[in-house]
DNA sequence: TGCATTTACTAAACAGTGTTTATTATATTT
DNA sequence: AAATATAATAAACACTGTTTAGTAAATGCA
């Protein structure tokens, strides 16, 4: 009975055509103009056959968030040839802040948006941000092994670094960093400058 | 003619009204669930007189996103008789960060969503941002003449403390804090002791 | 092979949304 | 009292996510 999973390939393919389609859409005009029936038009289908693939749309952009997810991580583990625990927060975060700044969208959807961790509630766990921020514990409980910043608890110390990246980077894609009324390469030199001045007052 | 002035009187009484529904709604539920149509049965007119009063729905949320600093701004000012610059400071964060966490829908409008920042492109200026945002450039400059906190510039300082608190509530408000599996009243007593850490930090 | 059944798909409808237009009723001016 | 200006609305437009009922094709079995 190869046919059973021959149909079960054809029904992930579908899926797949669902999610390319969907992912172009939101980086090429965003969330709210990705509409079932432009993806369903995109890819020659009905509308109705979209919810035979997935529940509902907010399931689909689950999809794009956790694949958004393993972008991040490729950025991120690039740094794992950094002997030095601080060097490499302190690239890790450089490379956080300048994701954000070059993937408004996926950024959004992965640290913004709602509709994906509604998503999460219904599931288990929020697997990929756990992947993201165990990456973070890892490094800075080096850092603070080796006694190389200041010493705090673990956990405290990494909502800080975390908060202050997304503090940042969310600001800047949803526009509140106008107050600086600097032009836009201007603003993001301040981004990255505040970043190092917090690295070096969490140094020992 | 004492007719127009009640007219305008009258016209400023209906935006009023609308406003008043509106912001009762946006905050039992939420901005989605607001809708002109709501608004409309709520106050016992039609949907489309609504638009004899405001351009668009953007444009009524966009005074309640300034009602709402106006509230945030109340509550930071309270602050004004602290002498020592890093305490105001200290308190001011406490403050902005209880607000965040005491009236999530306000701070998502003020500081997360698009749709005021929209309404300000096509006016002037940020000015209920600005205001608030001078306030802690106030403070910062008189903790580094001081020599309280360390030296550094002060636009980058203020982006870095305000880019932190923010990043601190937006996670919680928009769910990402449940990444320390911890139940909601610990998870906010992380943010507490995060923003005591980040102050201990920037002191000299 | 022929028939029954399952699977894949879709047209149409439902219940919403923000917004505009044409029309009516009211209030003001002349 | 008639003409004009203002205020309010019913209905429509163009969308949205989602569901239902019905059709056509592929598969399983005799």
């Amino acid at each position: 009975m190869a046919i059973k999973e021959r149909k079960e390939r054809e029904k992930q393919e579908m899926r797949n055509l669902i999610i390319e389609s969907a992912t172009r859409m939101f980086l090429k005009q965003g969330y709210d103009k990705t509409s079932i029936r432009n993806i369903a038009d995109d890819i020659e289908y009905s509308p109705a056959t979209i919810y035979l693939y997935f529940k509902d749309k907010d399931e689909i952009f689950y999809v794009i968030h956790e694949n958004a997810f393993d972008i991040l991580d490729q950025h991120l583990r690039q740094h794992d040839g950094i002997a030095d625990p601080v060097e490499r927060l302190d690239a890790i975060g450089r490379t956080y802040i300048r994701f954000g700044l070059e993937n408004p969208d996926y950024y959004d959807l992965m640290f913004i948006m709602r509709a994906p961790m509604e998503q999460i509630k219904n599931e288990e766990k929020w697997k990929a941000g756990e992947c993201a921020f165990g990456y973070l514990l890892t490094t800075l409980s080096e850092c603070l092994e080796q006694k190389k910043i200041r010493p705090a608890d673990l956990h405290v110390t990494a909502i800080q670094v975390w908060s202050y990246v997304h503090g940042l980077v969310s600001l800047y894609v949803r526009e509140r960093m106008c107050i600086l009324m600097l032009p836009d390469d201007a603003t993001r030199e301040v981004l990255y400058s505040s970043f190092a001045l917090f690295i070096s007052n969490l140094k020992t």
